[in-house]
DNA sequence: TATTAAAATTAGGCTAATCTAATTTATGAT
DNA sequence: ATCATAAATTAGATTAGCCTAATTTTAATA
């Protein structure tokens, strides 16, 4: 239907505008393909003439209907297929982006649906982040990072907004696991480094870097 | 690694040297890859620069050990592949072989051996053909045609020689299942149709072209 | 052995996706 | 409002994998 590098474009383009509002820079677009911006730019000309992208010259872009369900269709492919690598073949949560990133290329409905009802409908990938259903509506859970929060406050881990490997390994190391209580025991006002309190009395110094790729969900 | 096309070279190269003995000819690959003749050469010339083919300019050409290495992997993924998806997922024989045809290609030993664990390490696809293990090695089954058997001579039913839907779903309805006892108890003299008796007293008439597409472990 | 039919290769072209270098358009600071 | 810089686009080329048409090579048979 439509190729793998169109596919990882709406995809690249769909998160984007999900962080960045509306409109895409090309520039923007190319930094995270790791292509160059004339690339994109002739990328984008043959997808607009598919109805996959709005374009208008030198002034952004954006996702069609259409291209954001393609888009949505993808990232449900992807993260359904993360919770079997993790929950059925054992995979550590930091070793499953790039598999995923192959996997969620294999177009057919009929096997992410059953892939979905043998997971039994899981609501987050490994990472946390909220799996579409079949209609491709995406739940939007409403969680903060962990650096808006004031001293005392706490609530529940349940999503990182840095995937990378490093990161995930480094919480692995921290004792810090998804679905955990965080408590914000103190804030230190030179340089913002959390002290946070897990479950029982357990207590972790973190970085601000560190509590701004936390999300957290207060109840 | 390599590329998805070059893949699918690899592994109907394998298939055909299988079938065919040792050489292949350019136009048997173009036909099974649906591909004109001088899209071959191309491809072949390319591949014989990566020393995965051994080629002959107008003399044919076969698969170097490197490349056969490449080719049972490939086969491996793939009927790991379709295990999972009948035994996991729950799919029909007949729907799995485009399915696995895409998820073959997702190179990684780690994938792949974690599957193979996962599924228990079977020894055959859902249609009974036999699975490479994790060196290479393939288990050679001894099966023969069930239309060599003389009236009378009985066997196990352990794979198929046509690997169609169609075929498959003929199978289905007509009761023959992989792991059967079949016993030949008459073979039309005039054009070979065979009456065969299964499980407990049922028979079924096949046809030659039947019988020429079922294996048959002879004990 | 000569001839012909079939198979394989060469020649020349196309498309998708990429690149670099050159040019144009937009933005932001004085 | 103008000018400098940053961003985007155009121009022109490359590579993998495919095509058709033309040519060459091999194999089969009179």
């Amino acid at each position: 239907m439509h190729s793998y590098t169109e596919e990882n474009y709406l995809k690249a383009i769909y998160k984007l505008q999900e962080i960045n509002g509306e409109v895409v820079a090309t520039s923007a677009l190319a930094q995270v393909l790791g292509v160059h911006a004339p690339s994109v730019t002739d990328m984008l000309k043959r997808m607009a003439g598919k109805k996959l992208v709005a374009y208008q010259k030198s002034k952004g872009f954006k996702l069609t209907e259409k291209g954001k369900q393609v888009a949505v269709g993808i990232i449900r492919n992807h993260r359904l297929w993360e919770v079997f690598l993790v929950d059925k073949l054992g995979f550590r949560w930091d070793q499953v982006h790039d598999l995923a990133e192959e996997l969620e290329h294999i177009q057919s409905v009929d096997l992410v649906n059953k892939l979905d009802a043998y997971l039994g409908y899981p609501k987050a990938d490994p990472h946390g982040d909220p799996i579409p259903d079949a209609n491709g509506v995406l739940p939007k859970l409403k969680s903060v990072l962990l650096a808006t929060l004031q001293k005392g406050e706490q609530g529940t881990f349940t999503g990182v907004t840095d995937h990378s490997a490093a990161f995930l390994l480094y919480l692995d190391k921290s004792g810090i696991s998804l679905g955990d209580t965080i408590k914000v025991k103190a804030i230190e006002a030179f340089d913002q480094t959390c002290t946070l309190q897990l479950k029982a009395k357990r207590e972790v110094v973190v970085s601000q870097k560190v509590a701004n790729s936390l999300l957290i969900s207060v109840a």
